[in-house]
DNA sequence: TCTAAAGTATGATTTTTATCATATATTTCA
DNA sequence: TGAAATATATGATAAAAATCATACTTTAGA
């Protein structure tokens, strides 16, 4: 579905909300080392996401990234819109260009409305909110977190 | 969510489905033409089709591929599982590999439930009755099919 | 029995995605 | 003011997916 790129994103970001603010910053080498994903690309996912105002970042000692507040108004598909494109949930399940519900393919009828579904999901809930739910059901974001 | 050779397997197979029979057989080069893919790509799928017996072929002339009684009686699934694996439905939207309903990632909760009800229905529903259906809907399987 | 029309088998190439590496620019703090 | 810690920028490499190409095998029909 998603690119490994989009869910080191999410997974960054929804970190970063949960673990950083403006006074506390976090490296890259961190974030890598604590959702276990390779420590370069993240470096570069971070620096797209940064450019296009979904993380903010400072350099320096002490420097790193974190979530500003106007971040945390973003959502879920604002970061996936900005990785693999605006497309990726309007997309026919069977690869045709023109598949839409006038023009349906065969199976468009039971894919269709699950899409509709979680894109709302996605679009309406802001990065803030996703983390504090997350935070009331005790949600994971690296396989470290279930180690005991 | 799958990949093109997924794609074109079940596209082809739900256009045999309709247009072939054993006394009918259509070869390669038709289902190319009249699905708009790559030939020598869907050949070698087809190949693996036949050789999982998703698919009937004959060689020489007038042979082609068909579906049989059999072929019918397959799902959307077993073309999935058979191209793309068998854990195409069972991956973590985020990516985590440990990802379930006890320790959910963040976006378990909303995806779960629609990968869960596609997964049932491109189970439980032959390929015969998917093209049953499709006839009856009018749906299509490639481009040339709404040029008027 | 020869020829052409098919599928079958295999490997080469291209494209995309993911990853790695290295050099540069800033900034804090001693 | 200089050294270290950080992000930034860019390009190189590796891996996976998609596509292309070529040679081989089987079979119907003249």
């Amino acid at each position: 579905m998603l690119s490994n790129a989009s869910k080191y994103a999410i997974r960054s970001i929804l970190y970063l909300a949960t673990n950083s603010s403006e006074d506390h910053k976090i490296s890259v080498k961190v974030i890598a080392e604590d959702l276990e994903t390779p420590q370069s690309f993240l470096a570069k996912l971070l620096q797209q996401l940064t450019t296009n105002k979904l993380v903010s970042s400072a350099k320096g000692p002490h420097g790193g990234f974190y979530l500003s507040a106007k971040n945390r108004k973003k959502s879920l598909w604002d970061i996936i819109k900005c990785i693999d494109g605006g497309e990726k949930f309007n997309q026919c399940f069977l690869g045709l260009s023109e598949c839409n519900d006038v023009n349906p393919c065969p199976a468009h009828a039971i894919v269709s409305p699950f899409k509709k579904q979680i894109l709302e999901n996605f679009r309406d809930k802001t990065i803030g909110q996703y983390a504090d739910e997350s935070l009331e059901k005790g949600t994971y974001l690296t396989l470290k977190e279930l180690e005991i």
